[in-house]
Formats: C-alpha cells, sequence, structure tokens
RNA sequence: GGGCGUGUAGCUCAGUUGGUUAGAGCGCAUCCCUGAUAAGGAUGAGGCCGGUGGUUCAAAUCCACCCACGCCCA
C-alpha cells in the first residue's frame, strides 16, 4: 500500500489538546489576518465589539457572546464580506474604583482623599488590565477572533476627547442641563451607591411610624391624615399626595374631622383603638389643589404666599398642597402620602413632573432639604440642627406630640438598605445636583430609530426597549466620583457662564498653559500614562480665562456616566471627529451587534439615544457623513442574548460557586477544593476516598465511585488517585480526605473550616487547596462549547450550563461528523482514494442513495445560508445536524457495503466521490460554528491533496448552492423507506427473528398509488437492510391489512360543533373499507351522527391502514410492513452461515488483523456446519480476506470453539505476514 | 412591588391559524447488529404540557389569576 493520502482521523480525541494545536497553526499562518486580506476591497460588514471589563474574570456569559458574536462574522468573511474586528475594553467606572478600594483597604470618598486621588487614579489605571492574560486566553481558546492589539481603550485620550466632543455637541443643542437626582446616599461615606450595592445591603429592621394630621388652611378642623416610616422626613413636607379615583372619607374623631381613604377606616379605627363614624364621602379627585399646615413650619413663612400658574391658566399655592399620584396604595397607611421630593425618588418625579407642568413659577418652585451630605441637619430645621437624621426621629415625633398634630405612633418592620461595608450605617434617599441630558427633548426622534433596527427576538424591539423608551426620563449624566471621563464643563467662578469645549486642543488655544500641573506631574513621574492628563485629579487644574471676561473658568468635579462611555463608541473608538473621519463614515451604522439582554438600558440604550440626539441631518452634513443616513441608527441588526444559568435554572453566582468554570469545558476537567476536616462536616471518611458536596460531583459530571487524580496545586507531581464519594449536608467547593491521604498530598487545612465561601477558594494558599483531576477524561473543547450555545436552544433563550449539558450536545453534530470523517479516513486511505483523479460519474448517473444525500446536502447548504444570512444560528445548526444525522445514520451505514467491495469500479468511485463532497462542503459550513473540527477536517481531506486550496477553511468560500441537485421527491420517498425499514425491524424485534437470520419475503402496504411506484425502485435498500430476500409493495386490497377512520377534525369542528362527541363514536362504529369504496369511486361519501346525515368528502376523513392482528406486521400512518417469517432450511443455513462469518470476524478483531491484512482459516465442526461452510466458501473467504481455508490440522494452532444452534463449530485464525 | 421574558420526559429542545392518542435527540433499561466498534439499530419505561379557573364541540396552544426562575426597574 502506498503512503496514506489522509491522517488517520478518530472520532473520539483530547479536543481541547487537539484544539490548541490547531490555534497555534492559525497563529504561526497569520490565518485571521489573511482572512482579513483576502477581502479587502469587497463590502464591508461592520461589526461593534461591545466592550467588557477586563478588570474581572471572563465568566461564561463571556464565551456566550463571544460565541455568538464570532460565528456570524467567520460567516460573513467566508460570503466574500471584508470584516474588521476591532476590539475594546470598558475602562471606567464604579466598579474598578471599589476594586482598588478593595486592594487598598479603604472605603468611600473622604478615604480616597485622605489617601490622595493622584496615586488612588494611578491604582485605578493598573487595575483595568489586571485580567487581561486571562482574557486574551478565554478569546483564543474559544476561537474569537478578534483585533486585540488594535483595541480601543476607554480611558485613551482620544476616546476621551471624542465623548467630550459629543457632550459639547448636546451643550450646543441646548440638551444638558442641570438639576437634581435622587440617590441612595452613604451619609457617613458621603458617597452615592450603585443599585447593585444597595441591593446587597438590606436588612429587616424595626423603625418608627407615624400617623400625622395636616389641618386644612381652609378648616383646621378638618385634618389630613398621613402616614410615614421616616419622620425625619416631615420637615421637608412639600405635598401630600392621592389616588383621584380612590374612595376617601371624612371622619369624625375627637379632636377635629380627618380625611382618609375609605378602604383604610377600619384598620385606623383599630389602631386607635376608637371609632370613626363617617361624616362625608368622596373621590380623591376632590381633594386635589386643597392646602394644608405642615407638620413643622420651618420653611412656612418664607414659602407660604409663593404662587404659581398652572397649565390651565389658574393662579394656585406651589406648596403644601394636595397632588395626584398613582402610586397611592391601600395596602398599608390612611391612602394619603406624605411627599418630601429632596428624600424619595417616587417623591422627586411628582415634584419635578408637577413643576415642569406649571405654566409660570416652576422655576421659583424650591427642593425643601434641610438636611447635608454627611445626614445631619442644617440651621433651617433649628429644633434638630447637628443632629443625624435617623436620630432626630424620636425628638420630631416628640415635637408633633406636643402641637397636637401626632395621631398615632407605632414600631414598624420592614426591609431597609444599610450600606453593604459599613453594616450599621443606613442609606437615606437624598437629592444632589447633577447634569442631566434632556433625552426626552428627542423622544420621537429616538423613537423613530427604534423601529429601524432589526431586534432578536423581535419582542424587544416594541417590548422591552420600546417600552423603556416611550417611558423615558432624561439622563442623569454625571457622577461624583474620581475614575471616569471628566465632565468636560468649565464654569466662570464669576459670571456663571459655561464652557464645554471639545477637545484639549480647543483648551489649550484658550490657555496655552492650561496644562502644566499635568506637564509638571508627568515630569516628576515619567511613568504615569499619557492618557492621564486628560482625567481627575489633573484636569481639574485647567482653568481660562476670556478676554474682556472677569472670572476664570473652572470645571465642574463630575465624571460622566460610563455608560455614555459606552454609547460613543460607534465613533469614539476612530477618536472621531479629532480624527478617523473615514474609518468613522464606513463602519456606521454597524450591521450586527449581540449582547445579553442586560446591557438593554445599557449599551443597547447608550449607543441608540447618543447617535439619535448627535447625529441628526445637520450634524452629518457640518461632519461630511456620505452619504447622508436617514436614521441614525448605530446597528441595524442586534441579538440580545438570554442569560447562562447552573444545570437548575439558577443564575450563576460566585459567592455560591454553582457555576462551571469556562475552563473546565476548554481546558482540562479539574477543580479547586478548600481542605477540612471529616469532624467539620460531620462525615466520614475512609483512605483512598475523597468527599464532596453532591451538587460538586455533578458539576464535574462524576459518578460516586469514580476514580480522580488529587494534588496540590503546586505540587503536580505529588498525586493521589481517590474514589469520590457525596459527603452529605457538605457546602460546595470543599474536600474531606483521609489524615493518610492528607499527609501524603502534604495539604493542609484551610484556616476558615467549612465556612470557607467558594468564592474564597482559589486565594487560600496552594497547601490548603486541593485540585481534583480527571486522570482519564477530557475536556470538551471549544468546538463543544461554542456549539452548546449555537445549537441548544434560540440565542434569547436562559439556557442551563453544566460540563454534562455540554458533553451531551457534543454527541449531536460534532461527534456524528467527526465518525463520518473518521471512517471516510479509514476506507479512503485503504483503496488510495484520490478526490482529484476519481472524480466520479455525472450526479445522474449516480445510485440513488448518492443523488439523495447530495440532494440533502444542496439543501442543507440553502438552510444553512439563508438562515444565517438572517441572523438565525441556532435554525443553522439544527440543519446542519439534521444533515449529519442523515448522512451518519443513512447514507454512510447504507453504503458501507461499496466501500469494503473489493476493486475500484465506478460505483465505488462514485461513492467515494459523493461522500467526499458531503465533507468537504460540510466543512465549509460547519466552520462559523466548530472553526477547530471543520478546519481539521478540511486540512486533512483537503489542503493535503490539493495545492490549490486555500491553507485553512476560513479562507475558503462558503458553498454556493448547487439547486439542480435538489430533488424534493427523493426526499419524499427516502423518508417513507426509512420508515419501512424501521418498521421492518420492529416487527422482528416483536417476532424475535434476529436480523442474521434472512428471511424470503416482505410486504410493505402503501395506501398512496403514486408514492407506491415511486419507492418501489428503493427495495434494495430494503432487503439489504431488512435482511429479506425480496420486498414488494402492495397496495393496501392485496395485503393483510384492515383500515381505520381518521377523522379530520379541523374540517369537521366547525361544520358538527356540539355533534363532535357523538361523530367520534359513529367514525369508530363505522365500516371504513366501505367508506374508503365510495371514496376512492364517486369522490365523496357521508355518515350518520345522531340521525343527522353528515356529508364527508375526501378532506374530511384520512383513511389509514392499520396490520391485522396474526400477522407479523407493524405499522404506522404512512405503511404497513408485513414480514413472511417462514424459515425453510435453506434459510436457516443461510443464518447459519452468518453466524460463522461473524465468529471470524470477531476472531480478526480479537487478533489485531489490521483491515487489511490477509488470514490462514482452520473449520472444523459438525457435519451440517461444515456443509454450510463448504457452500459458502467462496463468499466465507471474500468477506474475512482468508486466504487459505482450511479443515483440521495437526499444527498448533489457537483453536476456539463455538456452539450455533446446537451444532458445534471450531475456528481456529493464522495470521499471514503481509508483502 | 412594577415591566419584560422563560416554564413541555432525568437532560436539550420541537409542537403550524385551537383539532381530540403531545413528538425528536441524548441519557437509562432490555434486546439486536458487528471491520465506523468509545460507533450503529429496535423496543420499553419515563409527561397533571408550572398551577388554578374560564372561553370552546375541542386548550400544551386563547383569556384571567397565581407559582417558580431570569433580566431590568423599584
Amino acid at each position: 500500500m502506498s503512503q496514506p493520502k489522509f491522517e488517520q482521523a478518530q472520532a473520539i480525541v483530547d479536543f481541547a489538546a487537539r484544539e490548541r494545536e490547531i490555534a497555534a497553526f492559525w497563529k504561526s499562518r497569520g490565518i485571521f489576518e489573511k482572512s482579513l486580506d483576502i477581502r479587502k476591497g469587497q463590502p464591508q460588514f461592520t461589526f461593534y465589539e461591545g466592550p467588557p471589563t477586563a478588570n474581572g474574570l471572563p465568566h461564561n456569559g463571556h464565551v456566550l457572546t463571544r460565541v455568538f458574536k464570532d460565528v456570524f462574522l467567520r460567516y460573513q468573511t467566508m460570503c466574500g464580506r471584508y470584516v474588521p474586528r476591532k476590539a475594546g475594553w470598558d475602562t471606567h467606572g464604579l466598579p474598578v474604583e471599589v476594586e482598588v478600594e478593595k486592594e487598598l483597604g479603604i472605603h468611600g470618598k473622604e478615604a480616597i482623599e485622605e489617601y490622595g486621588v493622584e496615586p488612588f487614579i494611578v491604582r485605578c489605571i493598573e487595575s483595568v488590565f489586571r485580567y487581561t492574560e486571562e482574557w486574551e486566553r478565554m478569546t483564543e481558546k474559544i476561537g474569537f477572533w478578534a483585533d486585540l492589539e488594535d483595541a480601543y481603550v476607554t480611558y485613551h485620550r482620544s476616546y476621551v476627547e471624542s465623548v467630550w466632543w459629543a457632550l459639547s455637541e448636546l451643550v450646543k443643542k441646548d440638551l444638558l442641563y442641570r438639576g437634581h437626582k435622587i440617590v441612595w446616599w452613604w451619609p457617613q461615606g458621603g458617597t452615592a451607591l450603585s443599585a447593585g450595592e444597595v441591593g446587597q445591603g438590606y436588612k429587616e429592621v424595626e423603625d418608627p411610624s407615624v400617623y400625622v394630621r395636616f389641618p386644612l388652611v381652609e378648616d383646621p378642623n378638618v385634618s389630613l391624615l398621613v402616614w410615614t416610616t421616616t419622620p425625619w422626613t416631615l420637615p421637608s413636607n412639600q405635598y401630600a399626595a392621592v389616588r383621584p379615583d380612590f374612595d376617601y372619607v371624612q371622619v369624625k374623631d375627637e379632636d377635629g374631622s380627618l380625611i382618609i381613604a375609605a378602604a383604610l377606616r377600619e384598620t385606623i379605627e383599630q389602631k386607635i383603638g376608637r371609632d370613626l363614624p363617617v361624616e362625608k364621602a368622596f373621590k380623591g379627585s376632590e381633594l386635589l389643589g386643597k392646602t394644608y399646615l405642615p407638620p413643622f413650619d420651618y420653611f412656612y413663612e418664607q414659602y407660604r404666599d409663593l404662587e404659581v400658574t398652572t397649565a390651565a391658566g389658574v393662579k394656585e399655592k406651589a406648596l403644601w398642597k394636595v397632588l395626584a399620584a398613582d402610586f397611592v396604595e391601600l395596602d398599608s397607611g390612611t391612602g394619603l402620602v406624605h411627599e418630601a421630593p429632596a428624600f424619595g425618588e417616587v417623591d422627586f418625579d411628582l415634584h419635578r413632573n408637577t413643576v415642569a407642568s406649571y405654566a409660570q413659577g416652576g422655576e421659583s418652585v424650591p427642593l425643601l432639604c434641610p438636611v447635608k451630605p454627611d445626614g445631619k441637619f442644617t440651621d433651617a430645621a433649628p429644633d434638630v440642627a447637628g443632629e443625624f437624621v435617623k436620630d432626630a426621629d424620636k425628638l420630631l415625633i416628640r415635637l408633633l406630640k406636643d402641637k397636637g398634630i401626632l395621631l398615632h405612633r407605632e414600631q414598624y418592620k420592614h426591609e431597609y438598605p444599610f450600606c453593604w461595608r459599613a453594616d450599621e450605617d443606613p442609606l437615606i434617599q437624598y437629592a444632589r445636583p447633577a447634569w442631566f441630558i434632556k433625552t426626552t427633548a428627542r423622544n420621537k426622534e429616538v423613537l423613530q430609530n427604534n423601529d429601524a433596527i432589526r431586534w432578536l427576538p423581535e419582542h424587544i424591539g416594541q417590548g422591552r426597549f420600546g417600552d423603556f423608551l416611550r417611558n423615558n426620563v432624561d439622563w442623569a449624566l454625571s457622577r461624583e466620583r474620581y475614575w471616569g471621563t471628566p465632565l468636560n464643563i468649565w464654569i466662570n467662578d464669576e459670571t456663571g457662564k459655561m464652557q464645554s469645549p471639545s477637545s484639549a486642543d480647543e483648551i489649550l488655544a484658550k490657555n496655552p498653559n492650561a496644562f502644566d500641573y499635568w506637564h509638571k506631574a508627568k515630569a516628576a513621574n515619567p511613568a504615569l500614562s499619557d492618557h492621564l492628563m486628560v482625567h481627575k485629579p489633573w484636569i481639574d487644574a485647567v482653568t481660562w480665562q476670556e478676554p474682556g471676561e472677569s472670572g476664570v473658568y473652572r470645571r465642574v468635579p463630575e465624571v460622566i456616566d460610563c455608560w455614555f462611555d459606552s454609547g460613543c463608541m460607534p465613533f469614539a473608538q476612530w477618536g472621531f471627529p479629532h480624527q478617523g473621519a473615514e474609518k468613522f463614515n464606513e463602519s456606521f451604522p454597524a450591521d450586527y451587534i449581540t449582547e445579553a439582554i442586560d446591557q438593554t438600558r445599557g449599551w443597547f440604550y447608550s449607543q441608540v439615544m447618543i447617535a439619535t440626539l448627535l447625529f441628526d441631518k445637520e450634524c452629518q452634513q457640518r461632519l461630511g457623513l456620505d452619504p447622508l443616513r436617514d436614521y441614525p441608527l448605530p446597528f441595524k441588526t442586534c441579538i440580545v442574548l438570554g442569560h447562562v444559568n447552573d444545570p437548575s435554572g439558577k443564575k450563576e453566582s460566585k459567592s455560591k460557586g454553582n457555576y462551571t468554570p469556562p475552563d473546565a469545558i476548554l481546558d482540562r476537567v479539574a477543580q479547586d477544593f478548600a481542605v477540612v476536616t471529616a469532624e467539620d462536616c460531620a462525615v466520614i471518611v475512609e483512605p483512598g476516598q475523597a468527599l464532596i458536596a453532591r451538587d460538586d460531583l455533578e458539576a464535574l459530571d462524576l459518578q460516586p465511585g469514580q476514580t480522580m487524580k488529587a494534588y496540590c496545586p503546586d505540587r503536580g507531581d505529588c498525586f493521589v488517585e481517590l474514589v469520590m464519594q457525596p459527603g452529605k449536608g457538605m457546602p460546595r467547593r470543599v474536600v474531606v480526605l483521609s489524615d493518610e491521604d492528607r499527609k501524603t498530598l502534604g495539604a493542609k487545612i484551610n484556616a476558615k473550616g467549612k465556612s470557607v465561601t467558594p468564592i474564597e477558594v482559589p486565594w487560600l494558599p496552594d497547601a490548603q487547596r486541593v485540585t481534583i483531576e480527571s486522570p482519564v477524561s477530557t475536556a470538551p473543547g471549544a468546538d463543544a462549547f461554542r456549539w452548546f450555545f449555537l445549537a441548544s436552544s434560540a440565542p434569547w433563550n436562559t439556557r442551563r450550563h453544566s460540563l454534562a449539558n455540554v458533553r451531551a450536545i457534543q454527541k449531536d453534530f460534532p461527534l456524528k461528523l467527526r465518525n463520518v470523517y473518521s471512517f471516510f479516513t479509514i476506507y479512503a486511505n485503504i483503496d488510495g482514494f484520490d478526490p482529484a483523479q476519481h472524480k466520479g460519474q455525472p450526479v445522474a448517473d449516480r445510485a440513488l442513495l448518492d443523488r439523495w444525500i447530495l440532494s440533502e446536502l444542496a439543501l442543507t447548504t440553502r438552510t444553512v445560508r439563508t438562515q444565517m444570512d438572517d441572523f438565525h444560528a441556532f435554525e443553522a445548526a439544527t440543519a446542519l445536524n439534521n444533515f449529519a444525522d442523515a448522512l451518519s445514520r443513512w447514507y454512510v451505514r447504507r453504503s458501507r457495503a461499496r466501500y469494503w467491495k473489493s476493486g475500484f469500479d465506478a460505483d465505488k468511485q462514485n461513492a467515494y466521490a459523493t461522500l467526499y463532497e458531503c465533507l468537504t462542503t460540510v466543512a465549509k459550513l460547519a466552520a462559523p460554528f466548530t472553526p477547530f473540527m471543520a478546519d481539521e477536517i478540511y486540512r486533512n481531506i483537503v489542503c493535503r491533496v490539493d495545492a490549490e486550496a486555500p491553507e485553512s477553511v476560513h479562507l475558503a468560500d462558503m458553498p454556493a448552492v448547487d439547486e439542480s441537485l435538489i430533488d424534493l421527491l427523493l426526499s419524499e420517498e427516502m423518508a417513507v423507506i426509512r420508515n419501512v425499514v424501521s418498521l421492518g425491524l420492529r416487527v422482528r424485534t416483536e417476532h424475535k427473528i434476529k436480523v442474521r437470520q434472512p428471511l424470503a419475503s416482505a410486504e410493505a402496504v402503501i395506501s398512496d398509488a403514486g408514492l407506491r411506484n415511486r419507492v418501489a425502485v428503493h427495495a434494495r435498500l430494503v432487503e439489504e437492510e431488512l435482511n429479506v430476500h425480496k420486498v414488494s409493495f402492495v397496495p393496501p386490497e392485496q395485503a393483510h391489512v384492515h383500515y381505520v377512520l381518521k377523522p379530520n377534525f379541523r374540517q369537521l369542528g366547525p361544520r358538527l360543533g356540539k355533534l363532535v362527541k357523538a361523530a367520534k363514536q359513529a367514525f369508530a362504529a363505522a365500516d371504513a373499507a366501505i367508506l374508503r369504496a365510495e371514496l376512492l369511486a364517486k369522490g365523496a361519501t357521508s355518515i350518520t351522527i345522531e340521525g343527522t346525515v353528515v356529508p364527508l368528502g375526501p378532506e374530511d376523513v384520512e383513511i389509514l391502514v392499520e396490520a391485522t392482528d396474526h400477522f407479523a406486521a407493524a405499522g404506522d400512518s404512512s405503511a404497513v410492513v408485513v414480514l413472511n417469517t417462514d424459515l425453510t432450511p435453506e434459510l436457516l443455513d443461510e443464518g447459519l452461515f452468518r453466524e460463522i462469518l461473524r465468529r471470524v470476524q470477531d476472531m480478526r478483531k480479537d487478533h489485531d488483523v489490521a483491515y487489511t491484512e490477509r488470514i490462514r482459516l482452520h473449520l472444523d465442526g459438525s457435519e451440517r456446519l461444515q456443509r454450510v461452510a463448504a457452500a459458502n466458501r467462496e463468499s466465507l473467504m471474500a468477506e474475512t480476506l482468508c486466504s487459505e481455508l482450511l479443515g483440521p490440522t495437526d499444527e498448533a494452532v489457537d483453536w476456539k470453539e463455538f456452539v450455533l444452534d446446537g451444532e458445534d463449530l471450531r475456528l481456529a485464525l493464522v495470521r499471514i505476514k503481509n508483502d
């Protein structure tokens, strides 16, 4: 045999190791760069990379987005588009600051200032790329091709200046204003907390709650009764709120009348222990506009006469009046709500909307706030000045009592947020000055823009995202933090005038010395990154003066919300408009982006909003965009991905440890555990055992009792093999070992014992951790991981991730295709198949099976291409999976004999050419999905034999659809044939007749005459598969079947109505044969149901054949298969021969005889067996590659004895040296 | 608490405009096949289609309410 053409492929390999080799090949040959180079000048497919933050480790969600990004980029590249892939990093924001605070062991703004803002920022910039290496490793392993070298970085000077430009544009358009924002405020720390931090800090506490009277101005004998759990906000009261459509009552009480919600009267009566008889009843709407005396009079004198003009042109008081609000509820309180807009977000919104609705005077309405940022009252509230708000509750309640307006007080148990770091410190909602973008002014435009975006899934567009846009409020842009894009607003400290420069150059034009402070700092410390020039605190020293204007322009202290950074990405990644105009013009908008659903209000929103605000027609013209965009969309198509959950559907959480790290899929099946004692976990451990939580066992896809390697992470060479067992009640990520094993490994008990949390385990000293690693099973690898995300479910569904689930889905397409590929390499090498030489006959002349699979291939190609063009990766993956199934389970299965036979005739060449065409086409179609395996196949079976071929599948073109190969009738026929085979095998199983035993005949009953005639040509396939000499396709009249009626209720239902139930019985009782005959003869018939004659057409019933009992038959709705089970002596002999044959083949395998190696065989046994063997001598020798078939011998050979059907058989096999 | 989404077999998913006996693959069990062999085939077990109520001759499918999970916002 000549040198094998193809590398012999294995179906199962160490995937992670194989993928590393392929990744190394891509790198060394610059395949990614070449894939870009060869498409230069072609139409561009634009993609935007949603920047991840690199200051945390990459997790499964990041793998998911990278997979969905990569699959379409690779696909479009192979379709001939030029697809640049600029990577990017999101580097600003609170998470970075928090990380640095943790490292420094400090918390709060005061502590940062104390530490020094300059060194703090330097630490931030160092922290940003802490995990870059891990990110790059994951990116490479998963096969995400991106230009990491030329990545954009949000803290870079060019990026910051683009953001500045964007903001300066908004200032020009008068879309920036100063207002207040309610934040969760940590008074002791002097800082606002993010929603995530607030969520972590909720505790159940008891607070005083008070029922307070607000006497009406028009009649102080009547009071509004309000309820609050924060008495300290009462001095800041501005309004009372009611629901206009609720029922309210005026009730009589000892010290005058009260107004309360009707529904809450009884509850209040019970609380105060006396009856409250109703005097009047009315709707809440009647209370609107009524004024009252505030509970504390600190601001009363100042604002009692303040008036505003409403939209209706009516003059009314501005403060201490009743407003309408739909958030008023009846489950607690009084139905009237105390409103202190400075200390509650809903209160503030009500206040802001009310003020905005006034025709006149709105701007003079104050926000009452007698509390300083440190949480202490100001002198404006003299009774409690200097008191911390929560501590003032008591005193304020006593004052209310003294004033005689406290009706009732009680303790109230509820959830209240505390600082997550200092858990004794309560948070308060607090109004802070803030800068806003007037996004509401462009509501119409942003909605129009959104309508032009293609969202997947579709409902996001009008649902979650559309709703958010419709209910949009102005964007609170500023953050009182340090590490972010500095807000480029400078204000004249005398005139109050505002300027918003769009670049450092613009500032330098105003003051050439503006950055002197920075340059000095840089000179003193040359290691400072040049990008810090445009960052706090250096930028805070930048000032200038305007000629002819007194005063100095100084920057406001805030930084910009980092979502604004991210939304500027479409132009800021190029430094546009200061540079990169051409790049921006050719890459705006993006054709495609994808991120997970949490970005709806994040990056998706920021991009859409900023593009809408900036790039109106005037701006586009001024910037020279060509052509002008009708809609300034940032992206045309957006796939919104679901999240990755644990196997039980719970969110993956670092602190719970309920996640499978990406490396367990991509690299090796291993997990680190903290070492604890058996006593600590109340379990018993034997030497040689390791106990871990059952969930951890499952996470590693282990059965109890499996053996694993255990070692301390720093001493991989010193390991023991341990039997894994679940430890009852053990927490996750801890392991119990016997004293002996622990000693052998040198492992120490971790200090925290079993209370160590999963998040701490990786940070324990090496000796306190034990790595549990599988000595045999390997990680499923990147292709499997990719396939898991792409093929398991629609992209927007949440998916349950685990090692077991990835392995399960790997058995689909990836392993099926590898099986066929492996089969091909075995036989192609044996026969010396050369695709250049053995091209096969024209497809029309090939076997039906070849024509069928090529038709399926063309159909699959068409589906994959149309679905991928449409961004439907899941549907495309399903099509690939179905094709691999057809190829493996039918085409190859039924074609095997064609490859086995000796010689190399036309049919064999056809078979090879067909299979080769299938494999090479699928390699290309699958390349975007499973890039490693696809390239392995392609390089092995194409590149090795075709010097002209591109060196990687990723440089090849997507296959085109050859419509001429599509034969839908053939597809239908083959489906029927496969069904007939399946039914025939079922009959054999039911009657316990082995497939090895040949049968004389079988009948396949098919009602439809046309189909029956068409499938008859495929009889040979059925005969081979069922091991039956003669299969005939017959009409029902000629077979032992009976008819069954299946009424078509979809047709009949609307006509019959209530008769449907009776109809069911009537159809069951009817003679199907007669109805069928009439339908065939006349095209119509009828049936009588409860005395009503119902006419029936062919549409109304389906008539099926069903196997008659007592015959060896099976059937379903399309066919019935009847087997002739008579066994003649000849058939039995044939069966016996197959038994002999199989024993010989078994022995070949036992003796490790190579596929093509020849043997000598000695056969001895009963007279009958010898006769059977002699009768089939030729085929026995041919099929077992037997050169000499001999009888008993005196030589010392290795006899093996069998009993077949009661007959004795002795066989001896001798290998013959190949020449 | 509000909005959006998801919920079908142990796992991963199909299930047309409502149509009466809810499917597939994987896994499991039993059997079969035997040079793709860590592959392949057949059969079987396994489902209150998340729950309750309603509309209808007919509900996994339509409606209402509730539950669980996730996301976003409170």
